[in-house]
DNA sequence: CTTGACTCTGTAGTCACTCAAGGGTTTCTA
DNA sequence: TAGAAACCCTTGAGTGACTACAGAGTCAAG
């Protein structure tokens, strides 16, 4: 099959494809005459597994970690575990930020429940003054904007 | 002050301050003899009203918009809780999704409690096959990988 | 007068894609 | 059989919000 049909298979877009190919996730596939890349049955299965492990928001660094477990059946699984157990952590960890996050924006909203002057405006002045509770820690979790696996948001947003 | 005691006073870093000058966040300062800027204590204020918003998880265009209606005060504010609020619905959309990630995870994770073999390793099977419930919608959401404010962390990640 | 801390500019790198230009190939339709 | 449409190719640049680095200049202390 075509790049195009793999795409259409495993629910991702044709220059992803491309892009994993050059950064080492997926092999060099063959090539027809008229110089297209020609994948297969396991292209397919590889490609669907890197899709559901990016959809659980893992790096291709950790991708490729687990691809290797893949490939090599007689190593222990233990790391599988390590890794996987760290991920989790890293999603907890996330999550809790977001929830006091959420607070604090609730908090701020409510100061201003009317359309008001912005010299008055409650909000800009709770902005104006110290309401970080600490400074965030480091984790492998990133913001609030832009998600991943919007594929279906082409264009729109920006 | 010069850069630096300015990047304390903010607990930011220099190269960011440098960042939001060209990115027209931060006024162009003075500078002194010697070429330095020199800040005054209306920078630390609008630098620190600027991480603040950052540490709430707004995009740089979104502080645009409140730093806007902190200068013009006459403006009626109802911009101010729009922005807000569809920012808190961004927040609270990324929220639900963690919890549906980290749901997957643990159920992945499960799979597999001790070590064994990769060749009959329950998370990589799990992986292999569809877990994905269906397709994530768009959001200015992002993933879970890399906190934005995590600044006490340089140069370990990676 | 030298050391070291600080600052400057400019450029490139990060992550995981996404888009566009400018061309070639294949397939469908008239 | 011609030509249009759909697909594919490579290369290079753009996204957001920084971060890092090279190579140079400035300044205060010893």
């Amino acid at each position: 099959m075509k790049i195009g049909e793999l795409a259409r298979l495993a629910g991702t877009n044709v220059e992803t494809i491309r892009y994993y190919e050059r950064d080492g996730l997926l092999p060099v596939p063959a090539r027809s005459e008229g110089n297209y890349r020609i994948y297969r049955e396991t292209h397919v299965q590889r490609l669907s597994f890197i899709r559901r492990c990016r959809s659980l928001d893992m790096t291709l660094d950790e991708i490729r970690v687990l691809l290797h477990f893949k490939e090599s059946p007689q190593e222990n699984c233990a790391d599988v575990n390590r890794l996987l157990d760290r991920h989790i952590g890293h999603v907890t960890q996330r999550m809790q930020e977001l929830q006091e996050l959420e607070r604090q924006l609730k908090d701020l909203r409510e100061r201003c429940g009317e359309a008001r002057d912005a010299a008055h405006c409650g909000i800009l002045d709770g902005l104006s003054q110290a309401i970080m509770p600490g400074e965030k820690s480091a984790s492998h979790v990133q913001g609030t904007h832009q998600h991943i696996l919007a594929q279906d948001d082409r264009g729109k947003h920006g």
